[in-house]
Formats: C-alpha cells, sequence, structure tokens
DNA sequence: TAACCGATTAGCT
DNA sequence: GCTAATCGGTTAA
C-alpha cells in the first residue's frame, strides 16, 4: 500500500494523465499503462453525458472502480471510475505495453505480434479477459492491480480518437515514444 | 442513426 | 512503413 496512491477525485484530465505510466494487473496479466482518454460529465463525447442509464451506471458510481461498456456491439472498453461518487467521469484504458502473462495474452488475442496485443481499447480489454462480469469492481483489490507511475514519465496529449464531438479538447494523453500505442500522436 | 472499435483490404510514401 | 475505407453487432438518443 504505497502511500503515493493514486488520486482519483481529481479533474478527469488529471487523473487521465496520471494514469500514463501506471501499472495494471487482472488476475496477475497486463502491464504499464501508455495510452488513456478522459471524459467527463458536462463532455458530449461521453456516456454519461446524458445522465445515468442501465449501461452507464457504474460511471456515477465511486471512483477507481471500473466501468465496462460494449463498443459497436463487438468489444469490451475498460474504464475508471474518477471523480467523487455521483459525478459521472471517467477514463478510457486505450493500450497497454505488454509485460505480464504474455503467453495467456497471445492466446487471449490468438496474436505473435507484441506491439498491437493492447494497442486499442477493445484489444486491452481481450488481451487481460475484460468482460461485462468486471463491470463497476473495485480496482483496489483481486483480481485488479492497480500501481502508481513512477514520477518521471513523460506524457504527450493530442484530441481524443473515434468521437465527433469536443474535437477541440486534448484529452488523450500517452506516454511519450511508446511503440505501444493504438495511434500516434501529432 | 451514430457511436469511447478491430480486422481486413487497398492504396500511398 | 503508413492511412483510408468497409463492415460487423449492440445500445440508446
Amino acid at each position: 500500500m504505497p502511500k503515493t496512491s493514486l488520486d482519483f477525485l481529481a479533474s478527469a484530465p488529471e487523473v487521465t494523465r496520471r494514469l500514463i505510466g501506471a501499472t495494471l494487473l487482472v488476475h496477475g496479466v497486463g502491464g504499464r499503462i501508455v495510452e488513456t482518454e478522459a471524459y467527463d460529465r458536462e463532455d458530449p463525447a461521453s456516456h454519461s453525458f446524458s445522465g445515468p442509464t442501465l449501461r452507464n451506471a457504474a460511471m456515477f458510481g465511486p471512483p477507481a472502480h471500473t466501468y465496462v461498456y460494449r463498443s459497436y456491439g463487438i468489444h469490451w472498453c475498460l474504464n475508471l471510475v474518477c471523480r467523487e461518487e455521483g459525478h459521472g467521469a471517467g477514463v478510457l484504458i486505450r493500450a497497454i505495453e505488454p509485460l505480464e502473462g504474455m503467453d495467456l495474452m497471445r492466446e487471449r488475442r490468438g496474436l505473435e505480434e507484441i506491439r498491437l496485443l493492447c494497442a486499442g481499447p477493445g484489444r486491452v480489454a481481450q488481451a487481460l479477459g475484460i468482460s461485462s462480469a468486471h463491470n463497476a469492481m473495485a480496482t483496489s483489490v483481486p483480481p485488479f492491480k492497480l500501481l502508481p507511475a513512477p514520477a518521471k514519465v513523460k506524457v504527450i496529449s493530442g484530441p481524443r480518437i473515434g468521437i465527433s464531438k469536443a474535437m477541440d479538447q486534448p484529452w488523450r494523453f500517452g506516454l511519450e515514444g511508446s511503440r505501444f500505442l493504438s495511434r500516434p500522436f501529432r
């Protein structure tokens, strides 16, 4: 229990930036977070924008918990809830540098190429074995393990991917120079 | 009908 | 090496 534990109560972009470089494991499988995106309540691109529904309920639950949703009817995507309970903000985990449980991740993804194992939110969820069963769970207890980033990570930012609103907000964050990003920053 | 996307294909530098 | 286009499913406005 490091005293430098992550503060999920800060603003969504702040929490999102600080998650870059953090280590995320599920049942000991995962690695270092290298790409994230912020979503907030007053944010037309956020699932929480129009208030609570059955699907996004976890976004309005306690911080440091998960919000898992189905994307385009096919993939699962993992978010971490931030700000105070009931606010409706979260961080989308977009890419991870694979470090632990490589064999299991390769098997789940049906892929050898390490660079593409977790390069994208749907890919992250598949490699880590995330599904709706992992929705609204605390990240501080098993099967989850979340370790804060080291002090000196270099973070870059840019517009979010796959949205058509609030394009002006640079709420996508990445680890500078990482080759495990879903797409490069420019 | 548009979405917090991935695999594939076709084209480019 | 890269980008753009296409299509596949569910959800919810």
